[in-house]
DNA sequence: CACAATACGGAGACTGTCTCCGTTTTAGCA
DNA sequence: TGCTAAAACGGAGACAGTCTCCGTATTGTG
């Protein structure tokens, strides 16, 4: 990659990582290349679409959420506690940018999707977790990991659209009790 | 209401009805205009926004939507088949058009939605099947009707985004699971 | 330093939203 | 029935966002 193409991908990339806190991430695609100080071309050739943007700023998220996944392992605690706490992670990291959950959502279950290959890791990641209640025995009998992926993310999803600024906790109890083993 | 009015309103209301079950609830307003006959300016005249015109679709599904809880308490089936049917029965209703459920979603905390009164009609029949159940004694306490209610359309959300067409009932037994009592 | 390869950027085509206002239709009344 | 004011129509067009094409500029390599 030319020095001048990168220098410029990264700029866009900082930009949007700024647009996407501010507005979400349905902001203007121009407009983000305008405060990048690029032409709209520029940012189209990087990023053909608006979801291959979302998911170059998902790499960060991808690393932290899987570091979670292990980190929620290793305390040890008890299955409900652990279960909360790493749901709480996750939602937190997908729903940095607004809209970015749903997007999640939809990529999830389709390969053609440029971000599904950061959902496998998170899907992994969350899988270790789910293994893991399942070692110990806490994990109710039929239960299985990529739903319980797609169950979270519906709950972020939720959160993320409601206008008010929803307690994802609740909802997540009732998930965690449905999960772990009576 | 002039009689033309009113023949242009119902015209624009069947042709959404249509258009929205055929691509989504995002479909260019301009085009269900043109296939109803009628000028952009009539639609927004009668519709401002559209969330009003989903709204007026919505009419419908609130009135079954209602049934179907009433009914769901009716069979007497034990708490999670009575949860399962209902659970299920309501997802239909709201995924009718691709996209309905996220935008439910998002007006069911948001009491400027034009949404909103319908969002609550539906939620109060959910409620009337939560409390049946906290009657029976099936309730696992500290559960809430209205984040049962939110959590429920996150999963019509999910499968209503998701590409492939998944199957809602396992994710549901875990919803079930985590509200009747253990 | 030259020149091929690579990348830039912005004009503009296209699509969808939404409004304004001149024209038409309706309903009530004489 | 014919007249009139009020109500409603509809489409031109302003605006905003997406995305592409291609003439111009930059880069790095021999």
């Amino acid at each position: 990659m030319r020095a001048d193409a990168r220098r410029n991908y990264d700029k866009i990339l900082a930009t949007a990582r700024i647009v996407f806190t501010e507005r979400g991430t349905d902001s203007s695609l121009d407009e983000i290349a305008k405060r990048a100080g690029v032409g709209p071309g520029t940012l189209y050739r990087h990023f053909p679409t608006r979801e291959a943007l979302v998911d170059a700023l998902m790499q960060d998220w991808t690393d932290r959420v899987s570091a979670d996944a292990d980190a929620a392992i290793a305390t040890g605690l008890p299955a409900r506690e652990m279960l909360l706490g790493w749901f709480e992670h996750f939602i937190d990291h997908i729903t940095l940018h607004r809209g970015a959950a749903s997007k999640i959502c939809a990529a999830m279950d389709d390969p053609a999707s440029p971000m599904y290959r950061k959902c496998r890791v998170m899907g992994d990641a969350n899988r270790r977790v789910i293994d893991h209640l399942d070692e110990s025995g806490d994990l109710r009998p039929g239960v299985d990991a990529a739903n319980v992926m797609r169950l979270v993310s519906g709950v972020a999803s939720v959160a993320d659209t409601s206008h008010a600024d929803l307690d994802v906790r609740p909802m997540l109890e009732v998930v965690v009790d449905g999960i772990v083993r009576a």
